[in-house]
DNA sequence: ACGTTTGCGCTTTAGC
DNA sequence: GCTAAAGCGCAAACGT
């Protein structure tokens, strides 16, 4: 009884992170398809993978600034 | 005008992409919780992942009846 | 000069892994020649592949004999 | 007799292959050590990688592909 | 916190 | 030329 739960619990937390695994790979299906349609599109897919590299990278220098700005600010005693 | 409408096509392709790599990422994070929940009950995360990829290495094997690869293997003495 | 012997560091280092790099292509080749060969005496070249994958993965799992894993296999209905 | 030599002959292959890979992974780790060492010289790993890649890369390629990612830098709005 | 190591995604190459 | 697979590089995660 007491095993048959303590199986449960394990099996139950395994079946949890497969099936998020799963949906993951459904997500890497759903990229590639993106992908696929800008290929038909007439657009050349590294460079497109390239771009979104390149805008990320944009994206998390801008936040860094942010955090800065906002350290900088806390310590002047700016209001936001 | 259609200069608009080209850009916009690309920067659509890129922000749907953008968008399935964002969720990607949220699913990475819920198992990555899924891990912490676990090893907060007690059980060792890295063999649970063993586990999780010996389940679908099974999963996979049922696939794999040639009788091509049978012969192959016995004559290289490999164990089924 | 000690300009220039800084950059014959650099373009040394650069050079030495070109020339390994080039070594394992030419390595590649060989495979290749080797795969070539067997189809010609008329063996299927995937399922050769195939075996030498299985080999490496029976020598591999010659070194996985963990407690806990076999503990976590038997709650989760694994074989061996 | 005869079931030994098709044996033998299967077996010779494979492990000539299986040679070869050894072989090839001795030198991607002599190609790792001259990484190691470049670091240890002070060299930033992942832009020698990338040097050696762009001195792979045909000029006539490099010019197309830096003029193609412009362009969708451009439609992107992507600063340089 | 850092360095090491594993796993995962991407790129490139091989086969059809 | 396209599809499928395998090797490579990178990034995240574990252990120190």
């Amino acid at each position: 009884m007491s095993d048959g739960n303590i199986n449960d619990q394990l099996r139950l937390l395994v079946e949890r992170a497969e099936r998020l695994i799963e949906e993951r790979k459904g997500l890497n299906e759903d990229i590639k398809d993106v992908m696929l349609e800008a290929k038909s599109l007439g657009y050349d897919v590294p460079t497109i993978k390239w771009a979104i590299k390149e805008r990320a990278i944009e994206r998390a220098k801008r936040q860094e600034t942010s955090a800065l700005r906002e350290t900088y600010a806390v310590q002047l005693g700016l209001d936001f």
